[in-house]
Order: C-alpha cells, then sequence, then structure tokens
DNA sequence: GTCTATACTAGGATAGAC
DNA sequence: GTCTATCCTAGTATAGAC
C-alpha cells in the first residue's frame, strides 16, 4: 500500500497530457456526433463522455463547430488512410473495387466513423461544414478514381453500399435482426458475407 | 376596387382554413427540416417561413417532435406513392429497377422530400424519429422486393444510388459544379442523364 | 491541465386574449 | 384561427481560481 487510499484508482478525473485528453475527447466527439448529429450533441455530454468537465472541452478546441470540424477531417483521413493501406497491399488476383469496400466494412470497430461522415454530409447547411463536407467527398471520389483506378460505374456501386451500411448503422436496423424477417433480409443484403462480424461489432 | 386597400394583396397573415394551414406548414417543415434537420431547425423558421407565429406552429402539432414525424411520414408515402405509380404505368419494353430509379430523381423537382427522408435516417438516435426511420426503410425495401420484385442486387444499386443523390443534394455538391471539374465528373456520374435537369431545379 | 461559477442567448412550450 | 407575452430549461461560452 502506498500513501493514498485505494479509492483514487478510479477516481475519473485525472490529469493527462494535452495531447491524451485531446484523443479522448475527439473519440468522445466522434462516436456522439456520430450519433446524435451535429446539432443534437452537447458539448457537456462529450466532456462527460470524455471524463472532464464542459468548459474544459470549449477550452480545448474553442468552439463546438471547431471541434466538429476536427472530428471530421481526422475521420476521413482515417478512412483515406486505411482505404490506401487496403489497395497498396493489394494481390493481384484481388479486385481493387472489393478490397476497398471490405475495408470499408472492417471500419465499423472504429465506432462512430461511417455515422460520423454522414452526419458531416448531412449537416451541410452549416458553412463550414458544408466545405468540409464536400471536400472530403471529393477526396474520397479522387481517391477511388485516380488513386485506385476505378471505373465511375464501380464508384458508384462503392460509394452507394457504403451510403446503404452507414445508413443502416444510424437507423440501427441491426436492432430488428432477430425480430423481423424482413430487416434481417436486408440487413444480410448490406452486410453481405460481413453480416455475423458487423452484428457482433454493431450490437455489443 | 372593392372595400379593402391593394396593400391587402400582400398582407402575409392571411386567416385561413386549418387544412391549408397545416399544408403550408408541412411544406415549410420538409424543406426546413431536409436541409438543417430535425435539431437544426427550429420551430419559429418554420413558422416565419409558413407566414405564422412560433406558438402556433406548436399549438397546431403539438410538439416539434410530432411535426417532424408527420413530415416524414407525409414524405415517405409521397415517394412510395410515385414509385407505386411509376411501376403501375411500366411499359412491357422498359425495366422496373429503371423506371423506380428515374422516378425518384424526379422527385428533385419536390424540394426537400430527398434530403429530409436522409434526416430522418441520420436522427435515429430519437427515439420516436428511430422507429420510424426503420419502418419506413423497410417499407421501401418491402415495396421495392415483394411489389416491384426487384432482386437483392438491383435493389442495393436502387437504394445506393438514392443516397448517394441525397447526399449531393445535402452537401450542395451541386455548387461547385462550374468551379471544380471533379466534382462535375462526380455530378455526372451521380445524376447521369438527368444531369442537366437536376442542375435547373436544384439551382435556382 | 482542469475546475467552479456564471453570463447570456436561444428555443420549445404554455396561457390567455382577440 | 391566430397572436402576444412569457416562462423555463438547456446549452455555449467566458472569467478566473487552483
Amino acid at each position: 500500500m502506498r500513501g493514498r487510499s485505494d479509492a483514487d484508482a478510479e477516481v475519473p478525473t485525472t490529469r493527462m497530457p494535452a495531447a491524451e485528453r485531446r484523443a479522448l475527447i475527439l473519440d468522445a466527439a466522434r462516436d456522439l456526433f456520430g450519433r446524435r448529429g451535429y446539432h443534437g450533441t452537447t458539448t457537456d455530454q462529450i466532456a462527460t463522455a470524455a471524463g472532464i468537465s464542459q468548459p474544459y472541452v470549449v477550452r480545448m478546441f474553442g468552439t463546438k463547430e471547431a471541434l466538429f470540424l476536427e472530428v471530421f477531417a481526422d475521420t476521413m483521413a482515417t478512412l483515406l488512410d486505411e482505404w490506401r493501406d487496403a489497395f497498396a497491399s493489394l494481390s493481384p488476383e484481388e479486385s481493387a473495387a472489393h478490397v476497398i469496400g471490405e475495408r470499408f466494412f472492417d471500419l465499423a470497430a472504429k465506432r462512430g466513423l461511417h455515422t460520423l461522415l454522414l452526419q458531416g454530409f448531412v449537416s451541410g447547411a452549416e458553412a463550414a461544414i458544408g466545405t468540409a463536407a464536400r471536400d472530403g467527398f471529393l477526396e474520397m471520389y479522387r481517391f477511388l478514381r485516380d488513386e485506385a483506378g476505378l471505373q465511375d460505374e464501380q464508384i458508384q456501386g462503392l460509394l452507394g453500399s457504403g451510403m446503404i451500411f452507414a445508413v443502416m448503422l444510424a437507423i440501427d436496423m441491426s436492432s430488428l435482426f432477430d425480430q423481423d424477417a424482413d430487416a434481417a433480409a436486408l440487413l444480410r443484403a448490406t452486410f453481405g458475407t460481413r453480416c455475423g462480424q458487423v452484428l457482433e461489432i454493431v450490437r455489443p
């Protein structure tokens, strides 16, 4: 036993380096913004999730909007990194479109990624977010077209199933999986062979 | 000339039958909710757009949520009606999937339809909206599968391009059409042969 | 690095008049 | 059928202490 009582062990408010705290906030923010959207999420919810006080969140990022923009940029960067990685480690007998699509689904493990991007897209009415959303979408498009060398049809297919995937997560269709046969069929069609895995990740 | 001064002509606050006013509010709400989302839209903005006072909006629908739910149900019903109509008037040499897809794009004329539905989908964290969103999505799926007799692949294709379409509207990608060649290419790929038409509708 | 206290505004909803 | 006045809560942001 050291000098402090063991109650200290789980005291939530621990001091930590700014960078680490920042990452914690960004994580919480991605999850919450992803679920409730930009306007539907409060800085206080994020603060609580990150284990700090509301003013400190604002202090670190300036404004809620700035925080959202950082989360969005961050998340888009993660997606593109993953895609680049998937494409780079492509074996000759695999199709680029397929591998990129699979990697997109795998990212369900990164909670909130898909829905956060979607929330960014539908918050385009906020001027700054709109700009980021258009830029981000164009980045995805350019990657698929120029770096991965896909045809427009493949791109549409990829983006399309990605969007459906994100919407399924956003509306929590998985919650109906074993109560509604149509929902199950739809989920199987959307998630494909990955259905089992995705359900496990999504329904804790 | 009748008894009243001609200034009356454009007085915004005219008495009108409840049903008519209701329709006016629903229209304004669809447009605004579609652009700014459920949380991002105020009952006051809707009231102003509909030419009445904020309390009266609440009076008519009870709560903002009830209003949103009504708009969502309404909009989903419109879509399904249009799809049924398109499918019913299908000529033998046309593909059902194609005609249904085209009808979906044509609905751009009904301002806010696509984005409103999308906003409903991403607001699934609100319990009541989530339920409506899942139900609505399943209705679409059942129509396409059971009534229109489409295969899962066709359904995914249709829903996918529909989602991309909606996202393009939500992020206002059209605003970059003649400033950014990539944006233009992306829009052409998304809107297909309808590109010109859609742009005219979307950019006033 | 992080908190408490607090200022201030926005926004949904209610009461009651006309 | 529609308004004005108003209540009340929630939520972002700031000031300043520790």
